[in-house]
DNA sequence: CGGAGGTTTGATGGAGCTCAACCGCGGTGG
DNA sequence: CCACCGCGGTTGAGCTCCATCAAACCTCCG
């Protein structure tokens, strides 16, 4: 379902300074004001259909979405998982190429294209910043390519599990040592997806986890970490290479 | 080997208008002139290590760089494919997460890295250009991850030559239908690293091709398609989607 | 209670990896 | 001059990891 939701201030923002508006001054931000509106969509459901005309970009203020490309015979590869602050459409484009899809309860802080648009001309500030988030997203995508093409299966369900347990404690209140939770967004099918692998195959990587003691599962979607090192040497990645005496 | 070249005019420099600089002024241009200067790499040598100081940004202006990441075990993935025009470094961060190499005599345009950030803050057709083309970037990247996730190796192969057959078409001089000459510049081992597959499967999937018809070798590195419709038949994608009487 | 969606587990087969041998070619030095 | 070697490529044989097919389980909810 897509619901119209109340407009809120900018200043009252979760993601004032993160997303695309970060750099904005408050003259900038008022302009902003003018042309956003906020769409909410239920778990499930579709954002966008690949090839479908996209009337705006947004920010996700709340929740996830994903992008994916799906081939004639029904694989499915996700290519991006939009969190918070991320930002959804490409500017001088009117149709995406990718299926949007909420994972759940999402919350858009939306802009129609053409103001946006002439926003992006006339104030540095928004480029700007979408350029620097645009090469954060390339340099995901890239460690995103490595996954796919040269992990095993457990190294890549390791490495899922320390990507979102990253962004989670970046995004603050989780000590780095000890326990660690992770909220996982995700359906098993979801996961292979992203990894590139059956949702059989993601069930037997998390059992076998599992039963080594490396993660503990409360319930199908919280996932407690005991030992994040532990973790961090599963995921194939050079792990201690950085550390200095 | 590592080269100092010559420094040629941006007039009649041939990536003028589809590089980085495509949509400067004389007078910007003439500003770029002052913090350029070139530099050619043999190939097989490495333009920059992973985690090394990178002093310069720089644009391709002649043959082929790719970037590339490698874990503890030496297993290696190819995350860039770089081009005449294309853009290598990023702006605000001093070393390179990944290895780049000159897969082909590489001619490079440097501009030493804080006059180009100092001018992408004056000049915003640098920033929007980059934008763009970063853009572009992750789009193809995006596509890259459908390939490795989810294509099988004949699919893979098929994908990457009509990748490179498309990329020689828009640069021009070839013929829509009909056959289509392809110049590969990549040793089986680097297409193995680009495609997640190893360098046997590679092989095998090539001479596949070649014993049905679809492909015929002149060489190496020199494949003619005599029907790049049946080439991209064989890519996975969805091909006749787009026919319209 | 029954059904649907998500998940787990088992059995089996195959695509692609690994290990290994061999080929062709160009460079190099005795 | 040619024997040798290194590099890139091809081909074969066997094995392994993961996909596929199948069945059962859990939990929520009507």
């Amino acid at each position: 379902m897509t619901k119209i939701a109340a407009v809120q201030s900018c200043d009252s923002c979760p993601i004032r300074y993160s997303a695309v508006c970060a750099r904005c001054d408050a003259d900038e931000l008022a302009q902003l004001e003018q042309i956003k509106y906020y769409r909410t969509f239920d778990v499930g459901h579709m954002i966008c259909w690949a090839g479908d005309e996209m009337p705006f970009v947004a920010s996700v203020v709340k929740g996830a979405a994903t992008l994916s490309q799906t081939m004639e015979d029904g694989r499915t590869q996700m290519v991006g998982l939009l969190l918070s602050s991320d930002f959804i459409g490409r500017p001088g484009r009117t149709t995406s190429p990718y299926d949007v899809t909420a994972v759940s309860e999402v919350t858009l802080c939306c802009f129609r294209r053409k103001p946006f648009e002439g926003m992006m001309m006339s104030t540095p500030h928004i480029g700007e910043r979408l350029l620097d988030m645009t090469l954060d997203e390339l340099d995901a995508a890239r460690e995103w390519m490595l996954i796919l093409g040269r992990k095993t299966a457990r190294e890549k369900i390791a490495s899922l599990l320390a990507i979102v347990a990253r962004r989670e404690m970046s995004i603050g209140l989780v000590k780095q040592s000890g326990a660690v939770m992770v909220e996982l967004p995700l359906t098993r099918e979801a996961m292979a997806d992203y990894l590139g692998l059956t949702l059989e195959t993601v069930s037997r990587q998390i059992s076998a986890l599992k039963r080594e003691g490396i993660i503990v599962l409360q319930g199908k979607r919280r996932i407690e970490v005991p030992d994040m090192q532990r973790l961090l040497e599963e995921t194939g990645d050079d792990v201690d290479g950085g550390v200095v005496a």
